[in-house]
DNA sequence: TGAAATTTTGCACGCGCGTTCAAAAATCCC
DNA sequence: GGGATTTTTGAACGCGCGTGCAAAATTTCA
């Protein structure tokens, strides 16, 4: 049924060992030969087993990938660059959910089991655990939009606290002073380090926030806090969340307030997901540059696949202000 | 370095083969002995190389997942129920991004060397060659969302048609007749079933459409489209949409341009993503079960896995009409 | 207690491939 | 043209695992 290298060799008339350097790129063949085996080996629908040649190689192709809820908009955005970067790279991603409830242990010590050639993980939680597991077995692994406490894995996340200080001076600088903070899921590093990045620029001007409330980074959970931020008696002129989902939400919040966006209160997101710039009222908002994001961490997976000795690193992708008529 | 069968077997005093039995649910080993050598492996860290097994056996445990466009809602949505339905059973999905530009026959046949079980493909397009190289190298492949002329492969699809039938039963009702449809890419199976269903349902009731305009599926397209229809002096009352992302899209523009919904004109969705019941105006749609759908799509797969010879089949998954404040 | 029936165990093989090593073929130089 | 050197080739091995088969160990029954 399934056509393998002996039948090729056989029908070539040549040995098995001549089929497999054929297929290896630096292998010493003569050309006419090799070109002969290739030929024979497409006529038939021969391709390398990939998974017989792992199991002697060092290397799979195979890569963990670890997302969150990709219903999401910024997790499917994500996902779909580091995808398409390893795809095109010749790895092949091999995709971990992390739902609620999801067994996390149970799925990545599967997923090792496969000698992935390392992961990549960009669920906000539970990275501790899959951090210990993979390094027990040797899998390098490269942590997204996370670093780990006393540096304890390679990771890659965009300065969400420059972004920070950035919204805010342009808040200020158009003479907000009545801020408000819309924190995300609490124990995520994301919401820690916006929030840092907030109530530090704040400072700097002088200033401290109205109020805050948190919500899970979700639209309707911005339209709820929004609600509740707006109906209260604070008369707020700006409100900064941390991401566009929930300021989308927020958005909707104020229309249902009869309140102007941005003539009464400013409101701002971060990561300018495709879509915040749609809608009735474009966000201004923080870009999170995905697409370097997914190659710098591909980068950090190839570095250590060669060297997985070498220092722990953390790359600090730079964001950029995209001011809309939201904020 | 990486701990083998072999590892365990030396420190648990039994023969390698012992190692595999205890492993192996069905095999006969005698209870204290699996107990040990269990034992002994969970204290070296031991886990079956999920690769060296695959090598031999007649699956591997991994399915191919073709994905369209992840970013876009209705995509991520159906992915991460369709991730979470093989992971809960066992498998593990590769993950093929079919984005534009993508040599989507080098990617599967990517993938198809890594002798994956089978192949569950979403992605619109390009479905007719990937069936062809999947059947010939043996691979069970499902499509979602679109069956093929001729019944050339098993598949799962809501009912495009019915569902707009219930749509258009409900705008009639309401006494709409100046109908428009804003259909989506034009080689997609949605945009032609829903069309269709569309023209149909309206025949039925005498009716016909007073326009027709074509996006892309996606919210700007929507929008842009949508200022098109409304600003034509057609007077439509409702604006049928191939998609949630477009619909939204003519929400925006019927509220640029100051035309109420649904009182001046209703606007339908197709799909009732997450979203669709969030923003300005929660969306009337029509509820595809993509969780139903991933489930039949991995129980159409383990049907062909057991019987490869068996008639293909088209699964029609039911949808029901969710009405909301559009229209 | 001894033989027969029944587990339980270990050996050996093969899955499809890459790769080492020595033999064979081709090339070279004088 | 013959011997030395280089290139090309093929046989054999191992990657880590599941499994058929026969030997060994255990249990059963009289």
């Amino acid at each position: 049924m399934r056509v393998t290298a002996d039948d090729v060799a056989k029908a070539a008339g040549v040995s098995r060992a001549m089929v497999s350097r054929a297929f290896t790129p630096g292998a010493s063949v003569a050309v006419r030969k090799r070109e002969h085996v290739l030929r024979v080996a497409k006529a038939l629908g021969y391709r390398p087993n990939l998974i017989a040649r792992g199991l002697t190689g060092q290397r799979t192709g195979l890569v963990a990938v670890v997302a969150g809820e990709i219903s999401r908009p910024y997790e499917a955005w994500l996902l779909e660059h580091l995808v398409r970067v390893l795809s095109t790279n010749g790895y092949q991603p091999l995709l971990l959910p992390a739902f609620r409830d999801a067994n996390m242990t149970e799925m990545i010590d599967h997923a090792l089991a496969y000698q992935v050639d390392g992961a990549i993980v960009a669920a906000g939680s539970v990275s501790r655990d899959i951090a210990d597991r993979c390094q027990a077995s040797g899998a390098p692994l490269v942590l997204i939009g996370r670093v780990l406490e006393k540096n304890g894995a390679d990771a890659v996340c965009c300065d969400n606290i420059k972004g920070m200080w950035q919204l805010v001076e342009r808040l200020v600088k158009q003479g907000r002073q009545r801020i408000a903070w819309l924190g995300g899921t609490a124990d995520t590093f994301s919401d820690q380090e916006r929030s840092q990045g907030v109530e530090e620029a704040l400072a700097h001007y002088g200033l401290s926030l109205q109020a805050q409330r948190r919500g899970n980074f979700s639209l309707s959970s911005g339209v709820s806090e929004g609600l509740a931020l707006l109906d209260s008696r604070l008369s707020l002129d700006a409100i900064i969340c941390a991401n566009d989902a929930m300021a989308l939400g927020v958005v909707e919040a104020a229309a249902q307030r009869g309140i102007r966006v941005p003539d009464d209160v400013a409101i701002t997101g971060f990561d300018d997901v495709p879509g915040a710039a749609w809608g009735r009222c474009p966000l201004t908002t923080v870009r999170n540059p995905v697409n370097e994001t997914a190659l710098e961490a591909l980068r950090l997976l190839e570095t250590r696949v060669q060297d997985p000795t070498c220092d722990n690193q953390v790359i600090r992708v730079g964001v950029t202000l995209v001011p809309r008529s939201s904020g």
